[in-house]
DNA sequence: TAAGTAATCTACTAAATCTGTAGATTTTAT
DNA sequence: ATAAAATCTACAGATTTAGTAGATTACTTA
């Protein structure tokens, strides 16, 4: 149950770019490395992969850097998390998005299965129904 | 948010015993990794970890094995993931058992650290509610 | 008391994953 | 042209994972 320095790095710099960017706004990766404290060229190869994942969109050169390519309130943290760390359930036979059989004889009368499913659709049911406009709301409300 | 073989086959051992050990007989580590398809010298040392944490008790030679060192209905699958796994917080600022600071400027405006205070508790809410007594009955039940 | 059973202890290892770093290249705006 | 900024490719050290190997100790029974 743990969220790697690429996931942290990517939610951070996302909820960042969610609380500051003006309107479609590029934001470079050096800012936003050097204002959350990041390594900035592996956050370069993280923004790259929310790129090729289609969260993000970017413009090279002068006055370019990332932005999103929708808005925040249709980003959910489930969204950029299985895009760094891959899918959110604890095992691979309770998994959504990349099922695979454990091997266990009945997988209907598995209690480990039973109980994980449990915790998946747990994480699932917050990661999944937090956007990144909630954050922003729920940071500016206390 | 991942379980690893450590964890699962710890689990999986520890269910098999609360469903299939009569009051306090032993059941030795092959028994337990032929049934559940384990690697037995793995399990040992998964067992080991179990019983020096005070979970399991263990007896040598002939007719030895391992048995529970407390009534199932007091042993928590938060407790046993622990042992393996180490904590159950996706990042150690929202750790329970095992805190850290993240670096964040105010962690109490945190909005990643939020969101992931809440996935700790609902994963918690399960796992340490959980026993490996329940498991057992839910299983039966089904 | 000898033999067999079963846990215990120590050490090692191959492979994968994580957390980055380095440097060259391409695109864009002024 | 020049500078800014993303993009691409490759590498590397550290840590973790998932085991394996073999010797030793404790216990039971015949």
């Amino acid at each position: 149950m743990h969220l790697s320095k690429r996931g942290e790095y990517g939610l951070r710099a996302m909820i960042y770019l969610a609380r500051t960017a003006e309107e479609d706004q590029p934001v470079t990766i050096k800012t936003i490395a050097e204002n959350e404290n990041i390594p900035s060229k592996f956050l370069e190869q993280i923004l790259l992969n929310l790129k090729y994942a289609g969260i993000l969109q970017s413009k090279m050169g002068t006055g370019g850097g990332y932005y999103f390519a929708r808005p925040t309130d249709e980003i959910s943290l489930g969204q950029i998390k299985r895009v760094l760390d891959g899918p959110i359930a604890p095992i691979r036979c309770v998994s959504q998005m990349a099922y695979e059989p454990c091997g266990c004889p009945d997988e209907n009368t598995c209690g480990l299965r039973l109980v994980m499913k449990d915790v998946r659709d747990a994480i699932s049911n917050i990661l999944d129904e937090t956007t990144l406009a909630d954050i922003v709301e729920r940071v500016v409300a206390i």
